[in-house]
DNA sequence: CAGTGGATCGTCT
DNA sequence: GACGATCCACTGG
C-alpha cells in the first residue's frame, strides 16, 4: 500500500490520470480514527478548455487558486452551501486540471463513517461526492494540503479494475457547460452499488 | 417510480 | 444579491 507519487499526477493526459485512479484508495486519518475507500466514480475537469471546470477560460480566484498549483493536492469546495466537494488536483504547475471524485466503497472505517454520517452503512454512506467527503470527515480545511499528507492522501494497494468493467457517460449537473456537457469525461465502475444515480 | 423544491452559505458580480 | 460539479424528503400517479 503506497502513497501515489506526485509523478503521477503531474502531467496534463487527465484522462489516462482519471482512468488510473479508479481502483485507487482514498485514505483519511484523523487521530486513531483511519478511513478509506476504493474510488469507483468520478470525474475528469479538463482545465481552462473546459466549460464546465471552474478554471474555464483561465479563470483564477481565490477560491480555485489551488487547481493552477502543481497536481498532486486536494481542491475542496463548498457546493449549494452544504456540501464539501472532493477533487484531485492533476497537471503542471498552471494547468489546472482536476478529478472529482464522485463515489467510493468503503474498506476501512465504516463505523466512523456510520458515526459521522448519524446513521447505519448501507450502498448510500459513500454515494455521491457530498456523501463521500462527509463520510470521510473532508471539509474546507483539507483545500490545498497535499495528497501525500498524513491525514489525507491516495494509496495504490495493487488493485486494477479490468477495462471491461468501466463505463463512460457525460458528467452530472453540468448542464450548462454547452457542448462541454456531452463529454464522456465520467468514469464509473458497472454494475457496482455504490456508484451514484441510476443503475446501468 | 418520476418530478419538484428546500436546505444553506462561501464565493463572485 | 444570485447562485451552485448535491442530497433528500415529499408529492402525485
Amino acid at each position: 500500500m503506497k502513497k501515489l507519487p506526485f509523478s503521477f499526477y503531474r502531467h496534463d493526459d487527465i484522462l489516462g490520470i482519471a482512468r488510473a485512479l479508479m481502483g485507487k484508495l482514498l485514505v483519511t486519518v484523523n487521530g486513531q480514527s483511519v478511513c478509506s475507500g476504493r474510488i469507483v466514480e468520478l470525474e475528469a475537469y479538463a482545465g481552462e478548455t473546459d466549460k464546465a471546470s471552474h478554471a474555464w477560460n483561465g479563470r483564477r480566484t481565490q477560491r480555485n487558486e489551488v487547481m493552477y498549483g502543481a497536481g498532486g493536492s486536494a481542491y475542496v469546495y463548498l457546493c449549494y452551501g452544504i456540501h464539501h466537494l472532493f477533487n484531485v488536483v492533476t497537471g503542471s504547475a498552471d494547468q489546472p486540471h482536476a478529478v472529482l471524485i464522485r463515489a467510493l466503497e468503503p474498506v476501512k472505517g465504516i463505523a466512523i463513517m456510520e458515526k459521522r454520517m448519524k446513521r447505519k452503512a448501507d450502498h448510500t454512506i459513500t454515494r455521491g461526492p457530498g456523501n463521500l467527503s462527509k463520510a470521510m470527515g473532508i471539509d474546507l480545511r483539507q483545500n490545498g494540503i497535499s495528497l501525500r499528507s498524513e491525514t489525507l492522501y491516495v494509496a495504490d494497494d495493487g488493485f486494477v479494475f479490468p477495462d471491461q468493467l468501466i463505463s463512460l457517460s457525460p458528467r452530472i449537473g453540468v448542464d450548462y457547460a454547452g457542448e462541454d456537457a456531452k463529454r464522456l469525461y465520467r468514469f464509473y465502475i458497472k454494475g457496482n452499488p455504490f456508484v451514484s444515480g441510476k443503475p446501468r
